[in-house]
DNA sequence: AATGGTCTCAACCGCGAGAAC
DNA sequence: CGTTCTCGCGGTTGAGACCAT
């Protein structure tokens, strides 16, 4: 029936490889050649699972490796490909010797994506960020109970630009983005003139909550905070298009300078203090 | 100099497809 | 033919480097 378990992962290390590590697992596949991951470690006396030493050896230790920066010309490429191909970054990897799939990921994540920002495009779309009014559908129970939505509207805003600033830590971004939903919760909530300490949940249980809300165009810098949030709300809401300083609820409605694009009630009930 | 926030990227995790049994 | 495993992939995480105050 089937076939034995890769590795016994009770006596396998985990985290950053050691020098002496590396220098076993590249003397025995010097020896050997790639391949047979599964027997591998043992064989070169590591305490590492087959799945781990092939990534170690592809992503870092591989002899045609191109160290250093990417290049202009590579970042084109990249982009291009990205356009024709998505998130197929093997695919891309392929097309750029000595590059790998981790390192493309990474370096579009980190460069690319605020790279394209910048210049008012949208890195998942290829198109121009002033041309999307989307929505944003968070629809995490998969019900649509029509009577309960909370629909939010604005539209891309030319003036503001990305250059928020957004000094927060990673727990910050969870936070914001809980601001996000408790702050239409509490919109819900000021509806239905529910008291504090009851959660959305508990009073909508089957809530779906649909958000259309614009992108900036104008170039500028983009923390790669804001992208994270960006790409957060996003993915969770499955459509491109979200003004942060809107979405995170971090100005008065009265003090966003995006007020003149407001074209339905804002989501949030804000903050005193004014980040945008 | 100390502290706290942000960025980068190596490594891990989980999943799907296909192979092995 | 069904079950289990390997391989490879894309998404995510977290440690440490770097930067700002």
């Amino acid at each position: 029936m089937g076939r034995s378990p890769c590795c016994e992962k009770d006596h396998t290390n985990k985290g950053a490889w050691t020098k002496e590590e590396d220098e076993r697992l590249i003397n025995y596949i010097k020896l050997h050649g790639e391949g047979c991951w599964r027997s591998l470690p043992k064989a070169a006396g590591l305490l590492r699972c087959g799945k781990s030493c092939r990534l170690r050896w592809i992503n870092y230790l591989r002899p045609d490796l191109k160290r250093g920066n990417f290049t202009e010309e590579e970042d084109e490429i990249i982009i291009n490909l990205h356009s024709l191909l998505g998130n197929k970054w093997s695919l891309i990897a392929a097309r750029l010797p000595g590059r790998t799939d981790n390192e493309i990921k990474n370096y579009w994540n980190t460069h690319i994506k605020r790279k394209l920002y910048s210049r008012g495009i949208d890195p998942q779309t290829h198109r121009p960020l002033n041309s999307l009014i989307t929505t944003c559908t968070s629809n995490k129970r998969g019900n649509n109970s029509s009577s309960n939505n909370t629909q939010i509207t604005t539209a891309a805003n030319d003036n503001m630009g990305f250059q928020i600033n957004m000094q927060t830590t990673k727990k910050k971004q969870e936070v914001a983005d809980l601001l996000v939903m408790s702050d239409i919760n509490n919109n819900e909530n000021e509806d239905s003139n529910s008291s504090s300490g009851v959660t959305t949940e508990e009073i909508y249980p089957e809530l779906n909550l649909e958000l259309s809300i614009g992108l900036p165009a104008q170039h500028g810098t983009i923390s790669s905070s804001c992208i994270k949030v960006y790409d957060k709300c996003l993915k969770q809401n499955g459509k491109t298009g979200v003004c942060l300083c809107c979405c995170l609820g971090f100005q008065k409605s009265e003090a966003c300078s995006c007020k003149s694009m407001v074209m339905a009630p804002r989501i949030t009930t804000a903050p005193e203090n004014n980040l945008c």
